[in-house]
DNA sequence: TGCACCATGTAATTAGTTACATGATTAC
DNA sequence: GTAATCATGTAACTAATTACATGGTGCA
């Protein structure tokens, strides 16, 4: 119902996040780096004026918090009960399935016009950043472990984790079989 | 070197496809669908243009083909010597790593505050959106098995399908999994 | 002295979608 | 007759990034 000017995905994540607990821009962008990096991006410039919007409808209150004198005061954020109806309500539409749009695959599409060597090297990049992405998902998955059994979330955050890591475990394994076709190519 | 505003990845798309041959701007968007859409995708929106600015930039050439009289003129599209260069100075860049941005998880991830049975239905459309692109691959895997070895293309298709199936492989398990747990929930 | 981090935000730009507009042909 | 496909494009809009601007704190 409440006529939301069309659902903007950024606005439910800043809304969820903002449902934990209150929380500053500077705070946000922070959490989806370290918490959502693996499926979800935000960046200032759209986190900012986007508070400022979800503040204007009223889903979500400020509190100027001065700090440690000297330090600029810290605006945070806290979700209101409109908030959380329209968080509620956000999941009555379905998800729109995101378009892919994978450079490294259009590269390699058309690697008959690539100087020789780039596309290893893109692969190899590639498959170094799965790695990356792997471990740390891995020691997410032990910071799981150790929580309480009954914590509301925990089934969901055990979902989205082990999306990652059966994702980039598989990527890890492309990549690796991709570079060895490609040295073979010279 | 060409300086070129900014390596917009689009652009090489629409380059790579005219590279194969001439096309018109129809003819892009439905062999993007066609062969690239599990990590590729276009729009009208953006393809037309697109094709004029490469135009103007000397990067691809056109032609008004007259059809069967009374049909609209079919504007062919061919790459220009400058586009192949450009094409092929464009893998000297490497490719920026896409932010992700899976609604599906987001939603997953924020699980708690969501209605009994969205997230059921939400998994299980990504399971069967998983389950088609599988299939269809699996078909590419075929006719792709058929076409002349020696072929330059080949390799390379080969990998970005191999990428393909391993990808959707692993969302089909994942998802069948993430069923099963959503549904003890109750 | 300099870097990393804390903290907020705006401006300019690009990327990209959706909706609109038009109209013929072909196959059922 | 009606739906799908062929075919081209523009206009309006939204989403989103990058770069800019500012300045304090704490640590090595």
């Amino acid at each position: 119902m409440s006529n939301s000017a069309r659902a903007n995905p950024t606005e439910f994540a800043i809304l969820g996040l903002l449902a934990e607990r209150p929380r500053s821009g500077y705070d946000i962008k922070k959490e989806v780096e370290e918490r959502l990096s693996h499926f979800w991006s935000e960046s200032y410039g759209h986190i900012y004026p986007m508070l400022r919007r979800l503040h204007q409808r009223g889903l979500i209150a400020v509190s100027a918090v001065e700090q440690t004198p000297g330090r600029p005061a810290r605006n945070t954020y806290t979700i209101t009960d409109a908030g959380q109806t329209e968080l509620r309500e956000w999941f009555a539409t379905p998800p729109s399935p995101s378009r892919p749009r994978n450079e490294m695959l259009l590269r390699l599409f058309m690697g008959r016009y690539a100087p020789p060597g780039v596309l290893q090297r893109d692969v190899q990049a590639y498959r170094e950043r799965s790695s990356a992405a792997l471990s740390r998902l891995r020691e997410v998955e032990k910071e799981l472990a150790e929580l309480d059994a009954a914590a509301p979330d925990l089934v969901y955050w055990k979902l989205v984790v082990s999306f990652g890591t059966q994702l980039f475990e598989t990527l890890e394994a492309w990549s690796t079989m991709a570079e060895r076709e490609l040295k073979k190519l010279g």
